[in-house]
DNA sequence: TTGTATGCGTTATCAT
DNA sequence: ATGATAACGCATACAA
């Protein structure tokens, strides 16, 4: 079932056919119909392969996500749905890339197969080699976070080092005196994870201005590992009376060892960081953080995608994020436990 | 960058190189090398549209997902990676496509447009106009799920209906006499997805056999809901005592609900049901429920979609788990409240 | 308004 | 052991 034989049916060229198609050059109103017809009637669609080949585009996006292996976060998993979501009210595909290391057949597959007119790279590190890969390869692409040096590139992030250092302000502005960061694994902070280092800088950079003890802790992306470390935080810091933090999926087990050690959260310890809508509104009480805007980013990273397939010199666009910090009920004044 | 570029350099026919590539001739060791260094200096790698149109085959799988714009479940995001995970380690691309009614651009641009060479199904209800639409257009595909006549279709499914007739069997054994079921939404339900069918119908199997009252409630998956589902239980319902659901985002809400009515698990409360089991040990007390192989069934999808690709009269294979109820310790006696 | 011819980059058949 | 060449299915420049 190709071009050809609907031509053949119909008793035109090939080329009228592709016009009907294509609606690039005018078609009597006669034969138009009548080729419909037949398209209608076999239910033909033009491969795709042949016309990527012939176009030299694939309408096919390309989305690099961390390994299958560990579970996506909620976040991850946002974004992803969104950038699927946005491709496909553009007519465009999606191809899933799952890459970790430097050494990724699949993402090496995607960047010099051309199977794809542009990536989205999430989950990226300070140094990053799958940039320089893409540079070199001359695909455009979009980044869900940024290098060390972003200049010269299109990416989209959030501002997690204003977003932390505003959640110390007001942990500050409410009389804590020690207070705690709870970042996320220590593989991913040895890796240069973007989000963690810029949290950090963020969080000493506010408690050397507000004169606070600052306590940094790492914590794995699920409720046991967010258990023990609050756990132990408390056993270890009596002084800390409430904690940031930017790992959400550790959330309900902050909540559970606040619980057992008989805290209540605002009255004896506080809570507050970065977190998607849903996790903040399914702690108790609901959590005061920055809202992280996953739909829009997703959107808009294809959107600069976008720009950069149809002008492929034009300047870089990036956008950082700094959603608002949502006062809910999870931070209060100091006590000391 | 193209095949011919490679062969003008190394000084050979463009043959030659494409059988270094692929290995299905001979070639002399002195050009293979020559030609193998060209390819390596300018990075070269096969034009992936090309490919596909001369062979017929794109290397590339299509996954069908749930509507981007809800959240995905947890189950629904593990069957995803280890999906793709798998088409990974056989050298395939994964193709996402959102689509959940009838009409979707998505799905009809991979169907008949050959982007892929099969289909994965995810999330099907038990009349699915899509396997009428893979099946008419040839399209090797399994689903991840069943209908309801999936007669002459390869297929992997849980055994829902075994499985939540195990739990009330564990129950009525532990002397509980009125219980619930917590199903999946009302949408789901009117929309004839299967697992939530099912699980009904293994309920009220159960329940009969076992001369037990059950109640049957519908949630949707998240905390919120499954409070204020469980919430309405309780009040509703004073001498239920034990609860099995196959709804495992609304498990912390259900947690939440029997905690606020002082209601001790397994004490004065049973919960047990079909779940990850990530959503199981992050239940507290730990819950007592069957643990849904995803990886395993993610890999066994593409296994079988391999199978048809690759032999296409083969005769249909399909798989039902039934994995076990892992013990755990959110059930006991009852106990009446 | 419509038809003819060419080439996109690859693989594979047929020659040599 | 290697080269020339014909498709694969489509879009489009060029003719008519």
């Amino acid at each position: 079932m190709n071009i050809g034989e609907i031509a053949r049916r119909a008793g035109v060229s090939r080329s009228t056919v592709s016009y009907v198609l294509s609606g690039k050059r005018s078609v009597s109103e006669g034969t138009r119909q009548r080729i419909q017809a037949v398209i209608d009637e076999l239910g033909y669609r033009p491969n795709a392969s042949a016309r990527a080949l012939k176009e030299g585009r694939t309408r096919t996006l390309g989305l690099v996500i961390p390994p299958a292996s560990q579970r996506l976060t909620d976040m991850q998993l946002g974004f992803v749905a969104s950038v699927v979501e946005a491709a496909a009210r553009h007519d465009l595909d999606v191809l899933l890339s799952p890459s970790g290391g430097d050494h990724d057949r699949s993402f090496e597959r995607i960047v010099t197969g051309r199977r794809v007119d542009g990536v989205i790279l999430m989950e990226i590190r300070l140094a990053d080699d799958r940039v320089l890969r893409l540079t070199r390869a001359g695909l455009p692409f979009v980044t869900i976070g940024r290098t060390a040096e972003p200049h010269g590139m299109s990416w989209i992030d959030v501002d997690y080092a204003g977003l932390i250092a505003r959640c110390v302000h007001h942990l500050a502005d409410l009389g804590h005196r020690q207070v705690a960061l709870v970042n996320r694994s220590e593989e991913l902070v040895a890796a240069g994870y973007g989000p963690s280092h810029r949290a950090l800088a963020g969080f000493r950079a506010a408690t050397a201005e507000r004169g606070l003890t600052g306590v940094e802790v790492c914590c794995g992306d699920d409720t046991a590992s967010g258990e023990a470390c609050v756990e132990q935080l408390l056993a270890t810091c009596p002084d800390v009376t409430a904690l940031a933090t930017i790992n959400e999926a550790a959330l309900p087990g902050i909540q559970r060892a606040l619980t057992s050690a008989g805290l209540s959260v605002p009255g004896d310890f506080s809570v507050t960081g970065v977190a998607a809508r849903h996790w903040a509104e399914d702690f108790r009480p609901p959590l005061t953080a920055a809202d992280v805007p996953m739909v829009e980013m997703g959107a808009e990273a294809v959107s600069f995608l976008l720009e950069i397939i149809a002008t492929p010199g034009v300047v870089p666009r990036h956008r950082l994020y700094r959603p608002p910090v949502s006062l809910r009920s999870s931070t209060g004044p100091a006590r000391s436990r």
